[in-house]
DNA sequence: CGAGCACTTGATCTATGTCAACGGTAGTGG
DNA sequence: CCACTACCGTTGACATAGATCAAGTGCTCG
């Protein structure tokens, strides 16, 4: 990434949208945090689609469609940058790239969705933490309990229970117990 | 497809494998018929990651990575034709066509896991029939009552159920009720 | 200080899993 | 042609993980 680059580069607070399906847009890099993507399902309804991690690239089908198919709101702080930069955006490697980040993220999302709570819910922690090697994990890189709730297809309820179980166990330790309502949303 | 193309193209009996994850290979395009694509999960296991239809272009990751990334396995009858055929590989467009089918892969993946079994197995049997326009449906159409239970994170006795009752409500029309062991496997 | 939201926790209910028995179909081998 | 075997699918009885409903705590903001 280049000053240009630098420049043009977007912070985003928990809960802010990066942008909605069928608007207008380009690509982004996302260079840290997690952002959740939905789609409108056949009952109009916002439905869960995807989770993106630091390193993925977000809106690719931009390139093919001019508008986005996902919408995009970010579940913890974030930082993005134009993709796919300064590189001529029609050589075909880094679509490519796009293309299997777009995979993995498909395959990780069903996964969420595969077998007991307790394991659901700890696939997603060592998802959106995977960079982090310390089992003390600050509450703040966690999203809502809503949030998780809706990505695991668990009721908050039962995250919440998982979690104080994961604690007690030791398995998981959180350092800020309780988040509080989050800062006022521009979005 | 030109004749050439024609030639190459492939037919696959329901239950067979196309190719596995890691071996080397290219891209097809999915004339007609279902693909399951499986990954090998963090315990090792074979777990399911998308479903490909008519339409759907498979293995485009083999461009990046030369091989493939998913193993995939005929859940009906199938006809393959190589991707993307007489076009130059290294114009963007079909590379993006192929992005926006695994987007929208991995979304509609993640929705046969939510909500109710009903609702899962109709998803389920709508995305495979979609070109269909009766409820009649040839029992044929269908996959394996395993692999529509794995593929919805049901359990084979909860599927037939679901069957039974969408049946009896008239809601499904299946027309030859049983299938039987499926033909010997050659891959 | 009051309102609203995020989270926790308890009691109860239920959809679905588990376990098990059974029948039907297709392939196999005599 | 007829067992024999191996699955696939169906169905029932029972167990349970997680949903639902509900009450209560503690933030943060205005």
């Amino acid at each position: 990434m280049d000053d240009r680059e630098m420049a043009r580069s977007l912070r985003l607070a928990c809960g802010q949208n990066l942008y909605a399906a069928g608007s207008t847009g380009s690509p982004w890099l996302l260079a840290s945090g997690s952002i959740r993507l939905d789609r409108i399902d056949q009952d109009g309804e916002r439905a869960f689609a995807g989770l993106a991690v630091k390193g993925d690239v977000l809106g690719a089908e931009t390139l093919l469609l001019g508008c986005y198919t996902f919408s995009s709101t970010a579940l913890t702080a974030c930082e993005l940058v134009p993709w796919p930069g300064t590189s001529v955006q029609t050589e075909p490697l880094p679509v490519l790239k796009a293309l299997a980040d777009a995979e993995r993220r498909g395959a990780d999302a069903v996964s969420l969705r595969c077998g007991e709570a307790a394991a659901r819910v700890k696939r997603l922690i060592l998802m959106l933490a995977h960079s982090l090697s310390s089992p003390h994990l600050p509450r703040r890189m966690l999203p809502a309990l809503t949030e998780m709730a809706d990505i695991t297809a668990l009721t908050v309820g039962t995250v919440s229970r998982t979690l104080s179980t994961l604690q007690a166990e030791g398995t998981l330790v959180l350092q800020d117990r309780r988040r509080g309502r989050p800062p006022a949303r521009s979005g």
